[in-house]
DNA sequence: CTACCATTCAAACGACTGTTTGAATGGATT
DNA sequence: AATCCATTCAAACAGTCGTTTGAATGGTAG
């Protein structure tokens, strides 16, 4: 059982890599220099991945699985409750999100590693991407399907998708609003975090009569 | 008056890098890979651009020249029409980046180009697109801010980087809801900017008592 | 015609790429 | 103590990278 002797090499390269393909890019980052800032031996990434594409793929998977756990359980602890609303759905997709980003392990990098996984890689990891995403999406639509009864399947798969893209570039860290020295990362996530959802619930809301009745 | 002559050379680099930039990451894509697809010597890069990155920089101010002009303009005829609402400035904003985005020229690539130069590149290049877009951006802002009175200045703000996010996620097709094999181009382009208009709008107008008065 | 000059070209430069190899290492098993 | 096996290591592989060089090219001006 070779579970706690080889836990130092690999998830340090897994660590490293994570946050030089977030910088440079998965053509950017060269296998020495995620080694030698890992400090491992060059050979080592081809011995525990197979190669670089097997490294990348790894990369991408930890963290996809991560947070596709944690916006199902979110999702599914909210449906649980009954009348919850709109933002409440809203919450567990965007929140596991952030909070992924922002944590002070890699996950911040992980976002971006993300989004360029999905630029880059004519269909191979584009393909994964949308796989291993995807069912995850549809789970959603269908809370949000019947909290909005009056909006049709396509249009409201139009609205998911801009959802998605917003959050995607919040998550990103590509916006221009930056955290203002005085806020703790943590509420400036909190901000963030309400922003997306009220923003997100006006825009799937739209043309609905909706009417609160607490 | 070296005009008539080097056009074929210099455009055809800066046509074809911008497709395979897109496609492959500014590391990705080499510059043999270049001059071979436009048909050139490999050494009129560093002669015309007089490097790689002389040649990345070039690619990107092109064509966020051309979108600044785009919705300047855009903008300046609507704002100039007595009457206009949420819903013009929204499209000033939106349409000349999707439609830059469909052309049927390099320009679809590019903004996967520009979603890439902000992710990448530490400083140097995202430095370039901040000064490059800011003033438009702020430029847009006081429009909608005149148009909504009552949302002060940081909420604007958040909500318009939110609006920034979604565009930019569907500029670069990053959606997963695809052009159906019966629609045109032209009109999933509308069905888009249409969409992103109305979700935008109840979005920027959340909290505000909006109330048509045609 | 000659001289000029921008442009193109083939060839080579050193540096860096991902990957492979075979030997060294060291803890666990027999 | 001897064997095994996963892991690490230094070294080298062939190939590609961006860039430079100096000679060829060809249209234009004197």
């Amino acid at each position: 059982m070779p579970a706690p002797s080889n836990f130092s090499t690999r998830e340090r390269i897994l660590s490293v890599a994570e946050d030089l393909f977030a910088r440079h890019g998965f053509a950017g980052a060269s296998l020495r220099q995620v080694t030698a800032a890992a400090r491992v031996n060059l050979a080592a990434v081809n011995y525990h991945f197979g190669s670089k594409d097997g490294l990348i793929e790894e990369v991408v998977r930890r963290r996809l699985d991560d947070l596709n756990r944690g916006r199902l359980a979110a999702l599914e602890a909210t449906t649980r409750r009954e009348g919850h609303v709109l933002e409440d759905v809203l919450d567990a997709f965007i929140r596991p999100a952030l909070e992924q980003s922002t944590a002070d392990d890699g996950g911040a990098a992980f976002v971006r590693v993300l989004a360029r996984a999905w630029a880059e890689s004519d269909g191979q990891l584009r393909r994964f991407l949308a796989d291993n995403y995807g069912h995850v999406l549809r789970e959603f639509a269908l809370a949000f399907q019947r909290l909005l009864p009056t909006v049709d399947r396509d249009e409201l798969h139009w609205r998911l998708d801009i959802v998605a893209g917003a959050l995607t570039y919040a998550m990103a860290g590509f916006g221009m609003i930056q955290r203002r020295e005085g806020t703790s990362p943590t509420t400036h996530r909190e901000h963030t975090i309400e922003h997306l959802v009220r923003f997100a619930a006006a825009g799937l809301r739209e043309g609905t009569q909706s009417r609160a009745e607490g």
